[in-house]
DNA sequence: AATAATAGCACAAACGCTTGCGCATTTCAT
DNA sequence: ATGAAATGCGCAAGCGTTTGTGCTATTATT
C-alpha cells in the first residue's frame, strides 16, 4: 500500500490540509510553524511518501507534463532534439510525454486526442502530415503549442523551424557554381512544410541561373526512398550531374545506391544533401551539407512553449533559423 | 471548460455510471441497451469528449503509461531503441514517458523519484550507473521493471542485453587473428555493466592469446572521451596497431582524433568497435565493427515488460542476445 | 394470475489531493 | 485589562472517474 498524505496526517496528528501545505512549499503562505514542518517532512520521509500526481493534477488541473510528439526518433536529426528538449523541461520541472509517430497521421491523431487526457500544460510537435486541424484545435483551445521544424503556414501557431528556403537555396546554388547545369533533387515527405520550402529554394535558385530543367522525385524523408530513387535516377537515360538530397536519411539510401552501383562521389556524380552528421566528415568522400541549428532550435521552441505556459508576452512566435552551408568535398568542379 | 461525463449524462439524461460503462466498453458487462450505447457514444463525439485520465487512474490505479528512461538520446543506439519501444507501446495501447537521463545518475534518481506519482505500470531502463537501490525498490515493490542494455548481476531484475563478453571477445579475437598484440581498448562509462562485459571480454580474448599487454583506458561512451583518448594513445611513446573502442560515440571521437593527426585507417592504425551504424559502409576506411540486434532487444524488452503487467508466467526474463561481427576494412592484416 | 427471471439502469462511496474560508489561541498595543 | 492583530491550523467541498450493489420495470414460466 502506498502511503499517502492521510496516513501522514494521521501519524503526525496533524490535518491533511496541513500535510498539504507543507508539502507544498505553502507552509509560509499558511503560516505553519516551522515545528509542525519539520515533523510533516520528516515523517514524510519516513513513511516513503510520493505524492499521487493524479490527484493532484485531478484537483489543481496542472499535470507539469508537457507533450512532445515527433514522426520518428531513429533519426538523428530528432533524436537530438528529443534529447535537448527533455533536457530543457527537465530543467524546468517538466515531464515530457514523448511519442515517436513513425511519420503516421493516424498515429499522430490519435495521440493529439490521447494527450488531452493528460491534461499536458504544453505541446511540442513536428508535425507528421499537413492536417491541422487537431493541432488548430488544441491551439485555439488554449493550449501551448510549438510546432517544431515543421509548421502550417499561415496559421497563427508559434513555430521554430530553419529557413528551409534559403538552405535549400544556397545548396543548389553551390552546385551551380560549381557548374552544374543537370541537377534532381530526392525529396521527403511532400505534405511537409520544410519539404515544399526545400523544393522551392531549389526550384527557385535554378530559374534565377536560367537553367529550366528542375528534377525532383521522390516522397519520404526515409533511406529506402533514397535508395530508389537514386537507382532510378541511374538507371535513366539523362543522368544528372549532380543530386540534392532533401535529408540525412535521403542521402544514406543514395549513398548505397551510388556505391551498389560503383558509381563515386564526385567523380561520377556529384551529392549535396539537407541536414548534417557527425560522420559526413569522415566519408570516404566528405559530404557537403546544409547544417541546422539543432540546439538552437530546441532552446528557442522551449523558451516559447514556457513563456506561452506562464502567459509571458512574446513579441515574436514565429522564428526562423538560418541554417549554415558547410562545405565538403562531394561537389565537383565541372 | 472540457466537457466531462458528466455533461454527457445530463445531456443524454442517463446516470453517469451508466456513461461510465459504455464508454469504458463495459456495457454488455451490465447489459446496457444497444439504443443507450449509441445515444450515449453519439453524444460523446457531438461534445467532443475526452476522458480525463487523472480521475480515471485515480480511481482505477491503472494509467496505461509506462516510463522509458534511457542515458542519452542522442546515441543512435539510444534513440532507436527509444523508437521501436515507444510505437511497440502505443500498440499495446500505452502511453510512454520518455526521459533522457544525460548519463547523469542524479536526473535518473530523481525521475524514478517522480515517476511514481504517475502511477505508471512498468519501467523500461537502462540505467546511467550502477546504483541499483532504488530500482531494485520499485522493482520489489512489484513494478514490473526491465532493463535495457544495461543491467545489474546477482540481482533478479529482469533483463534483457547483448552478450557484450561475447562481442568484445570476438572483436579482440579478429584483431589477434590478424596479428595484432598492441591494442588499446577506450572504454566508457565504468560503471556499466554492458562496459565491464566488454573489457573483460576484451581481456580475456588477450590472454586467451597469451598477450600480457592490455591496456584499457577512457572513462564515458562518448565522442569527447573518445577525442582525448585517442589523442593520449597518439601522443605517448608506445603506440598501439589497433583500437578497439566500445561504442560508436567513442569512435567517432577516435576517428576524429586521427584525422587531425593524419593517421590512416587501417595503414597506420587499425580500429575496430561497439555498436553499428549506417554510415559505417560508406566511411573512407569502411569500419568492421559489433552489431547490436537493436530491433530484438527492443521487442523482447517490451515482451517481457507487458507479460510481467499481465501477471503472465514466464520462462525467463534474463536474455541474453548474440552480437554479430561485422568485417569490413578497418583491419589491417599485418 | 401469480411468481420468478431478466433486462436496464442509478446510487453513492471512494480514489488522494487542493484550497477557500474560518475558527481558536496567542501576542501586542494602549 | 481589553480589544486588535497576528499566529497556527482544520473543515469540508470538490476535481472527474469507477464500481459494488441494489432497485424497478418488463418478460417468461407454470
Amino acid at each position: 500500500m502506498k502511503t499517502t498524505i492521510k496516513d501522514i496526517a494521521e501519524s503526525t496528528g496533524l490535518s491533511i490540509t496541513t500535510v498539504s501545505r507543507v508539502l507544498n512549499g505553502k507552509a509560509e503562505q499558511y503560516r505553519i510553524s516551522i515545528t509542525t514542518q519539520e515533523n510533516i517532512k520528516e515523517t514524510a520521509k519516513k513513511l516513503n511518501y510520493v505524492p499521487n500526481q493524479f490527484a493532484a493534477n485531478l484537483k489543481s488541473g496542472k499535470s507539469k507534463t508537457i507533450a512532445l510528439i515527433l514522426p520518428v526518433l531513429s533519426n538523428p536529426f530528432f533524436a537530438s532534439i528529443a534529447s535537448e528538449i527533455n533536457l530543457l523541461m527537465y530543467k524546468h520541472g517538466y515531464m515530457t510525454i514523448l511519442t515517436d509517430c513513425d511519420e503516421n497521421i493516424d498515429i499522430e491523431n490519435a495521440t493529439l486526442n490521447k494527450i488531452q487526457s493528460y491534461n499536458i500544460e504544453g505541446l511540442l510537435i513536428a508535425p507528421s502530415g499537413d492536417k491541422y486541424e487537431k493541432i488548430l484545435y488544441l491551439h485555439d483551445t488554449g493550449l501551448p503549442v510549438v510546432c517544431i521544424d515543421r509548421y502550417f503556414e499561415g496559421l497563427d501557431i508559434p513555430y521554430v523551424a530553419t529557413d528551409n528556403y534559403a538552405g535549400a537555396y544556397s545548396a543548389t546554388e553551390e552546385l551551380i557554381k560549381k557548374g552544374h547545369k543537370n541537377i534532381v533533387c530526392i525529396q521527403g515527405n511532400k505534405e511537409s512544410s520544410p519539404n515544399r520550402q526545400r523544393v522551392k529554394g531549389f526550384q527557385d535558385a535554378l530559374m534565377k541561373a536560367n537553367i529550366t530543367q528542375a528534377t525532383v522525385q521522390g516522397d519520404a524523408f526515409s533511406m529506402e526512398n533514397g535508395y530508389i530513387e537514386t537507382m532510378l535516377i541511374l538507371k535513366g537515360k539523362n543522368i544528372p550531374t549532380a543530386i540534392f538530397t532533401l535529408s540525412n536519411t535521403i542521402a544514406l539510401g543514395c549513398m548505397k545506391a551510388l556505391k551498389e552501383e560503383n558509381i563515386k562521389i564526385p567523380e561520377d556524380i556529384s551529392l549535396i544533401t539537407y541536414d548534417n552528421s557527425l560522420y559526413f566528415d569522415f566519408l570516404k568522400t566528405p559530404l557537403s551539407s546544409i547544417e541546422q541549428p539543432l540546439s538552437e532550435i530546441s532552446k528557442i521552441a522551449v523558451r516559447i512553449l514556457m513563456a506561452k505556459i506562464n502567459g509571458e508576452e512574446l513579441h515574436s512566435t514565429q522564428i526562423f533559423l538560418n541554417p549554415e552551408i558547410i562545405i565538403r568535398d562531394s561537389v565537383k568542379s565541372l
